[in-house]
DNA sequence: CTGGGGAAGGGGCCC
DNA sequence: GGGGCCCCTTCCCCA
């Protein structure tokens, strides 16, 4: 025979215990709120605590005490409430960081829960944006002459992402003056499936960028997204008012939210997928919310790094000192880093983000090295191998052939096959070579001259042979036209 | 269509 | 944390 409220009443009891700070064992420490609770409930629940109370069950006698930097007090006393209860107090503002800490504890159930909401906070949202429509198809005589999808302001607070609020409720919320109201236009309005459709359209242009953008696991969503971000003109010049309209809106949104550190970027922390076989991946939920704000991925690095909270980190392991192992978790991807610092370059991928230009051919690079690499190869004919046969060429054995900005090497006897042996020695005032490359790349200014040879880059014709003389800046140049 | 090579891009890690 | 190097993978062009 089976009480079935036994097992509520224990819980009820056990949360008594809590309250009352009786028989309690264990301390955890966040961000300087202690939580008295019992290792056992603790230990029954998540499985973060499970591993730090397997290491620490030796010293049994003592409480134990864990410190959390990476996610707030009010967070973890969801969590703690959860556990104690089987209550989770959800809401639109908490579920993003809720979900993040649920991640690092590794609280499936949690997890479970958080997912669920979002998703019927979307189909809500989508009801909405339905029913919002049709009122809207109705009013024949109505003062709006656009669609009231781009019309519509919504109140910040009072509908964060993924908050279960009956839909006329935040309709009605009207200012068109503040920007911020617009913070949840493209997560509640603009849903998924249009968002898609919208991808479907610009992903025929995607080409390499997709396929590359495969490779690190991201949605299409996400494929569209850096799409923007690396060719904003491009991408919005081919969108429709309408789109450029969700665009910027969303922008705002994302701004809004990276200033007051809530909503999407709040999203933080995931364990190794190794240690934790199945749960709601933080890539998972960044491709979700992703879809809900079309532009997130418009922030730069810097923006997005520094918006981004501590709980990125996330624990790996155990170092030698039973101190946990942190990584630093991509919110976009399952890729997990040991430094802030690479973090920040890694988040450059996914923002499309390309500080670094050629200065000679206008490429940009997202990495300095990357530019050096490109400028010693291509601009420089770093490489001592002759273009043709392969072999390698000395200053006597070879000249540095200039095609456009382009310049590569090739050895004497390659350079009389190909036809070219005119010399000019006056070409120095006509195309300045950039001297050697240094730590920066700055000797390479693109004046009007050097853009047409930009834009005749690739045109076979025009060729200009220098001596091959690296130790000094080339000397001696000559052009030919074959 | 396919394979090879160059260029680009990204990660790990050291200084 | 930034810079830089090395290594590997992927993409793209061309024969």
């Amino acid at each position: 025979m089976e009480i079935s409220s036994h097992q509520f009443h224990l819980l009820q009891q056990l949360n008594e215990q809590r309250k009352q700070d009786l028989f309690c064992d264990c301390c955890i420490l966040v961000e300087g709120k202690v939580f008295k609770a019992h290792r056992n409930v603790l230990f029954a629940s998540s499985g973060y605590f499970k591993m730090l109370l397997s290491q620490s069950s030796k010293e049994t006698s003592q409480p134990t005490t864990a410190t959390f930097e990476v996610f707030s007090p009010d967070t973890f006393t969801v969590i703690l409430d959860f556990v104690y209860s089987g209550k989770l107090s959800l809401t639109g503002q908490n579920v993003i960081e809720v979900m993040s800490a649920a991640s690092y504890l590794q609280m499936t159930d949690i997890l479970s829960v958080c997912k669920t909401f979002i998703k019927s906070s979307l189909e809500i949202n989508e009801k909405e944006k339905d029913h919002y429509f049709t009122i809207s198809a109705k009013r024949v005589n109505s003062r709006f002459d656009r669609s009231p999808f781009y019309r519509s302001r919504r109140k910040v607070k009072s509908n964060p992402i993924g908050s279960h609020v009956i839909p006329d409720q935040k309709v009605g919320m009207v200012n068109e003056n503040s920007w911020t109201n617009n913070r949840n236009h493209s997560s509640s309005q603009m849903n998924v499936q249009q968002q898609e459709t919208q991808l479907s359209k610009r992903g025929q242009k995607l080409g390499s960028v997709k396929k590359r953008q495969r490779r690190l696991g991201l949605s299409q969503s996400l494929d569209f997204l850096k799409y923007i971000s690396n060719k904003p003109d491009e991408a919005r010049g081919s969108c429709s008012a309408s789109e450029t309209n969700h665009i910027s809106q969303s922008k705002e949104q994302i701004q809004f939210d990276t200033e007051n550190n809530t909503a999407h970027t709040g999203y933080r922390c995931d364990q190794e997928s190794k240690v934790i076989p199945k749960k709601w991946s933080v890539a998972q939920l960044g491709q979700e919310l992703s879809r809900t704000s079309p532009v997130f991925m418009d922030l730069k690095a810097d923006e997005l790094y520094t918006s981004t909270p501590t709980i990125l980190g996330v624990m790996s392991g155990w170092n030698e000192d039973d101190l946990p192992k942190m990584r630093f978790k991509c919110p976009f991807c399952t890729h997990t880093v040991k430094r802030r610092a690479d973090m920040k370059r890694h988040l450059r991928c996914h923002t499309g983000e390309r500080p670094y230009p050629c200065e000679a051919c206008g490429k940009k690079f997202t990495r300095l090295e990357h530019l050096r690499s490109h400028f010693q190869t291509i601009h420089q004919a770093g490489k001592l191998i002759c273009r043709k046969c392969k072999n390698h060429v000395t200053d006597l054995t070879g000249h540095v052939v200039q095609q456009g900005t382009r310049r590569y090497r090739l050895c004497n006897e390659c350079l009389v096959e190909a036809g070219i042996d005119r010399i000019h020695d006056d070409l120095d005032a006509e195309h300045p070579l950039p001297i050697s490359l240094g730590n920066k790349i700055s000797e390479w200014h693109l004046d009007e001259e050097h853009r047409s040879d930009v834009e005749m880059e690739d045109e076979p014709d025009k060729f200009v042979i220098q001596q091959v003389d690296d130790s000094t800046d080339e000397t001696e140049e000559s052009e030919t036209k074959s």
